[in-house]
DNA sequence: GGTAGACCTGGACGC
DNA sequence: GCGTCCAGGTCTACC
């Protein structure tokens, strides 16, 4: 799960050596703590740096059961994939979840920031944000929790532009922080699952910056699996797994999972490509 | 409904 | 050292 894509190495995630992470949390009641999540026989082990009262405790054990989908079910999954080659590991290696950070927020933030640039780029913005606006941990006031959508809401432009050159996601970024920071927008409530998926797909394409590729990620990330997040890198490998490396489009991709139906995501990503 | 162009930034590349 | 290209896309104007 922690090596499931490229998340683990944006902060405010640090990876474990042996499997696991670090994340600095800022719990709705402003406190930060550190997470730690490792592997431990049978599953895991999750434990929180801080002094915690009961209901932060319990919002950080939601955090880590969605961070790594806990709650998650992939039986109908591991049925289909049983019968290809290409996804015949899937069950034995447990595959199917994703790590995710602790707030739709944060994800939907980071999705933007993997839009036209090199994966250098995202990582560098992502750190400037967290860097900048994230709150110190106590513990450790040089590392910091994401920013909440309050305190990015509370800056300009020009700030996101040239302090943490996020470039043309800048306005992107601020109208996403300043629709969820005044409740117009509830992310955190699409975690339950209760929208369709295509309605889900409506909403997330409606936020400035998120276009089909971004939506489809994001809704990997929300546990629907019915579009694969088609990319230069989705591209690249279907080209190479099933025509000779030529330059192939959007619609090429699609085609190569389009039988897999509702579990085209899990599919692409999850497939034992060639090279 | 489909498709050029523009768009911040910064690393890679060619000269 | 400098110019050009383009990277894990999106939005807008235009046809």
């Amino acid at each position: 799960v922690v090596e499931s894509h490229g998340w683990i190495q944006l902060m405010p995630f640090t990876r474990i050596e042996g499997g696991g992470f670090r994340y600095v949390l800022q719990l709705t009641s402003g406190q930060v703590a550190e997470l730690l999540v490792e592997a431990a026989p049978g599953g895991i082990r999750a434990a929180i740096e801080g002094n915690l009262d009961a209901g932060e405790a319990a919002e950080a054990v939601a955090a880590v059961t969605w961070m790594v989908g806990l709650d998650q079910d992939f039986a109908a999954f591991y049925d289909l994939a049983r019968l290809e080659p290409k996804l015949a590991g899937a069950e034995a290696r447990a595959r199917g979840r994703v790590l995710r950070s602790a707030t739709l927020f944060e994800d939907v933030v980071k999705t933007i920031l993997t839009t036209n640039t090199s994966w250098a780029g995202t990582k560098r913005m992502v750190e400037r944000l967290v860097t900048l606006y994230g709150a110190p941990l106590p513990a450790d006031p040089a590392r910091h929790a994401f920013p909440t959508a309050a305190r990015l809401a509370s800056l300009d432009e020009a700030a996101l532009r040239s302090d943490a050159r996020l470039g043309f996601r800048a306005p992107s970024v601020l109208a996403l922080a300043h629709r969820v920071a005044s409740g117009e927008l509830d992310l955190e409530a699409l975690k339950v699952g209760a929208l369709p998926t295509e309605d889900l797909r409506r909403l997330l394409l409606g936020i400035r910056g998120v276009g089909d590729y971004a939506a489809a990620n994001l809704l990997m990330l929300l546990g629907r699996y019915d579009y694969v997040p088609v990319d230069s890198w989705a591209r690249m490998l279907v080209a190479r797994e099933w025509h000779g490396g030529q330059a192939i489009g959007r619609a090429e991709v699609e085609a190569a999972f389009a039988a897999w139906g509702r579990y085209q995501g899990l599919a692409y990503w999850f497939w034992d490509w060639a090279e």
